[in-house]
DNA sequence: CTATTTTTTTAGATTTGTCTAAACATATAG
DNA sequence: CTATATGTTTAGACAAATCTAAAAAAATAG
């Protein structure tokens, strides 16, 4: 069994593999869990003990698969408790972060699997993010980044890669949410910030903001 | 705010409080906690500094305010998350103490009040034990000890004050669960065993059990 | 290929909650 | 009222997770 820090550190380092072949340094987790590298390392040396990932000196880490099924585990219970908290109890997508963050550390398997029962064996939280079934096993679904597209293309908002309310908030009041179809129709030349239709209403988007909107074209 | 261990040692010397009018024990509180008498004195200097308890040594503790504000807060969390388990995830009473012990200690109040919301404020938990509102108020209700009544005498099963897997798994077996209406036949001289009816079955329960079920005349 | 910068690790200290062993205070028995 | 037993506190140590400062390795620039 894991400690709670541990808990978040695999769950961090999973992440950070997400988008990422190679292996992951030191500083890249220190930021992420907004520690210093000393700690990282410490911790780092624990877990490799632990074998639950790999890791040589000055080398990065990379997870076993011991270390990748922990942190999936965490990930599915992360995103079991956003849908409760969405679909039960009514909190808005912007307000559940924080929230799943304490909860994904509880530790009663049983629990997790009535939750799971209970929302009927959700596929995705309210962000979109895919929900793994007791076995690790999830659907990655094909997406392109809305800073990816072209004038004229069309498409449904299927997910979002950030998290932070204030990001979710002024999707909110754009209208631009989950299952949404949207029309590119001008992306701006001089700072790539995209022009576009949702329900009939013209909106612009910065290059930044687009960049974290999840398209299925 | 109070850490994971503050909390556990303010609700302890709540329930100490509770059968108590004296000021609460080194040793009681260390048994309860399963530690060590000197780790508790450690503790209690901390939560003294924090005005969280009254403490002069060697004379025990009583809770401030303060302190207990915070312990029936904690309590309020328990017993929601408890309603929860048995109400929304078909738990069994003998299975949600440990579950609600580590959720008890999850920070959102905005998720305690959505909760209790979701759950229709609940007055009382699955072992018939009362639900704090959020301004820390509750019933008590008057009860007696099952221990305490006599032949013929009437009443209905209104709580447990035992909360282990076992005793409540036994008291299922025998169908002695909330709400129950049981009426006594014979105290047992040698062993103080209790006789008694309940749904048209005759069933015989030691004094030891008898202690921990708690009855409405 | 050497010099500099960046990244990572080590060494040693700190905090939280715990422990053991010993000292101290209070309660109880004769 | 002294002796003993019980209960509590202190002193000093430890493990977990963190930190700062300094050393070491790797990457980059000229």
């Amino acid at each position: 069994m894991q400690s709670f820090t541990e808990e978040n550190y695999l769950k961090i380092i999973y992440h950070l593999s997400q988008n990422n072949e190679e292996a992951i340094q030191t500083n890249a987790i220190a930021e992420k869990m907004q520690t210093k590298a000393a700690s990282v390392t410490d911790m780092i040396k624990k877990l490799a003990e632990k074998q639950l990932i790999n890791y040589k000196k000055y080398q990065g880490v990379t997870l076993t698969p011991a270390g990748k099924s922990a942190a999936i585990n965490i990930v599915r219970k992360h995103r079991l408790w956003e849908v409760f908290l969405v679909e039960k109890l009514n909190f808005k997508w912007d307000e559940v972060h924080d929230i799943a963050e304490d909860l994904e550390h509880i530790k009663s398997t049983e629990l997790i699997e009535r939750l799971d029962e209970f929302l009927a064996f959700p596929k995705s939280d309210p962000h979109g993010d895919p929900i793994p079934d007791k076995n690790g096993q999830f659907d990655t679904i094909p997406f392109t980044k809305l800073s990816k597209l072209k004038s004229g293309e069309k498409g449904l908002i299927m997910g979002v890669s950030e998290h932070s309310s204030a990001f979710l908030k002024h999707l909110e009041k754009l209208g631009l949410t989950l299952g949404k179809k949207i029309t590119i129709t001008e992306i701006n030349d001089f700072d790539s910030s995209v022009e576009l239709m949702v329900e009939q209403k013209r909106i612009s988007v910065s290059r930044e903001v687009a960049k974290h909107i999840l398209i299925k074209l």
